[in-house]
DNA sequence: CTGAAAGCGCTTACAG
DNA sequence: CTGAAAGCGCTTACAG
């Protein structure tokens, strides 16, 4: 391999100054910048980056832990943070938690051994018993995605998730719905909640017995869950779902229960994934959209900006306000139009 | 931070010594190992894997090149190589090329700066163009999920898919059917070229006026597509979807149309999507499984096995089988059942 | 079984 | 503006 050592001596230099042609840090006389350019492309010469780390004690990488990076949001994530940090000429280590908390933890003791210069933690279920190791970590942290229980050790830069069920509950009082339930899953606590504010803002209680726990986030835990909420209240008109992947078994559900959306049920779906937005012969979702990619962004430029101002983070909570998107799925009940 | 030499003077030996005890390469006596060891556990070295690397010239990290972490096959390649990565104490670095050729040649030319001790590469449509530059990679690299045009200077593990193609056509030709259409996309050229194979291994011609160019990969696009089969031959009595994501929109279609999948309209898919696979009131899907985990377990063992054999690989082309799962969403066509 | 030496390829003050 | 020196924290032969 081709050494700054062999470009200087092309370049009939030393290597000093050919690592000051390369950082720019130092001018140098154009002249035999030139040269030494010249050799370097001449020997093809790249710089080794693992000497440059040790001499420099940064590796220009951050790690990013997932839960998963199947899925719209995480996928989104992913990519947005990959994105960011190209801008700033870092790599992305990747790990996938896969919500086992003994994974995470090698994991998390294997990045100790400085090779990332911060960390990025999205998603809150696995490793939250493990944060505790990151504590005296010799890098910058932070959390990003975290619905419940955020550490106040950390940064955290995560959806005002709470905000987010109460946009879905005020839409639905303002149409008009008093008898509604809520599909939804245990990590979703702060959406439930807001969403109940928003009833709550009008006197109105969402009992428990409207809440339904999806057996599992995908079409058929909404199917079953839906039929589980019209069995509870036959005269319900509108249904929160917490997440949008289980609303194409809602739908379905109505669908078969002879309930037309939104005439006879309105829905208001959360996350606003693409994938299930529109779904050909079926009404168009209105949900809450997250502001996903911002919040990833937030996340890395954050510890991006940890690293060069000195190491100093703030450790703040930041909350991201996400937006109802308002489309064909919600109407207001009969009683409130004739 | 704590080094290698803080631990040596704590245990009164020198840093070779403690080297030693935690490479297990050099025989310690007993207790002095034991020393070291206690020394280590007070004063929580962990050893610097930069500066390891710089001494041994491996980076234990390799790195993986996706067009995108979304959806369910390449989240299952990203994931089941790091599992097979860490069982050998490797890390992942991920780069995702959005099909974007400019992004991926920038970050092929960040890694051969010898960051990474290994390169798999997932994915045929973008970075095609700048395989050259991995030519004299200092690396090994291979390929992999490579449909079309697999490079011949690289190890290549991927799916038969011609095979793929030719299961679905030879499922559809034992159950009778005689007329039908593909909807596909035009990277999946071998799916389309196997599925006609089978029909012409009985002398029948699937037309190019039968296959159909998906606008998109969605739902949305496999309504379109079907929709436009259905023009260009009201008698077809099967169709073959080159991959689920369509699946859907032509299950949608079909009843949009008042035909009765399977009885009116055989389906098969492909990619065996989990997704997709069942439908809520829609038949499960007949579908080509493609064995996604192992091919990537496949090429990344082999990269490994790579990088400890002193640096052979075996150019080699690797095909594994897919397979067809069949379930409610074919049958005869009417003319065979009577 | 343990220690002294050299080296991995860079960068960072510090002289000239 | 350019060169000589030291150092980043480890590992790898090589003596003892």
């Amino acid at each position: 391999m081709v050494t700054m050592q062999d470009v200087a001596e092309r370049a009939g230099v030393t290597k000093q100054t050919v690592s000051n042609v390369i950082s720019g840090r130092v001018a140098v006389r154009p002249a035999t910048a030139a040269r030494v350019r010249a050799a370097i492309d001449e020997l093809g010469y790249t710089p080794n980056l693992v000497a440059r780390s040790l001499a420099t004690g940064s590796t220009k990488t951050v790690g990013l832990f997932v839960p998963t990076v199947g899925g719209a949001f995480y996928s989104e994530v992913v990519e947005t943070a990959e994105d960011v940090l190209e801008e700033h000429g870092y790599h992305l280590l990747l790990c996938t938690t896969r919500l086992d908390g003994e994974r995470a933890r090698r994991h998390l003791a294997g990045l100790t051994s400085r090779s990332v210069d911060a960390l990025l933690v999205a998603g809150d279920r696995d490793l939250i018993d493990h944060l505790p190791l990151l504590a005296d970590a010799r890098f910058p942290v932070a959390l990003c995605a975290w619905e419940t229980d955020a550490p106040v050790d950390f940064p955290v830069v995560t959806i005002d998730y709470e905000h987010a069920g109460f946009l879905a509950g005020r839409h639905l009082r303002e149409l008009g719905h008093e008898r509604v339930a809520v599909l939804t899953s245990p990590d979703h606590a702060p959406r439930v909640a807001g969403f109940r504010r928003a009833f709550a803002a009008d006197g109105l209680t969402v009992p428990d017995s409207a809440v339904h726990i999806a057996a599992e986030p995908s079409a058929a835990g909404g199917y079953a869950a839906a039929n589980e909420a019209f069995a509870a209240d036959p005269a319900l008109t509108a249904i929160f779902a917490t997440h949008d992947i289980l609303s194409p078994g809602v739908l379905e559900a109505a669908r078969a229960a002879g309930r037309s959306v939104p005439d006879d049920l309105s829905l208001v779906g959360h996350d606003d994934d693409p994938e299930v937005r529109s779904g050909l012969g079926r009404p168009a979702l209105t949900s809450v959209a997250v502001p996903t990619r911002d919040m990833a962004r937030q996340a890395v430029e954050l510890l991006l900006r940890a690293l060069t101002k000195s190491g100093t983070v703030v450790n703040s909570l930041q909350l991201l306000r996400p937006e109802l998107i308002v489309r064909d799925s919600t109407c207001p009940p009969r009683s409130a139009r004739a």
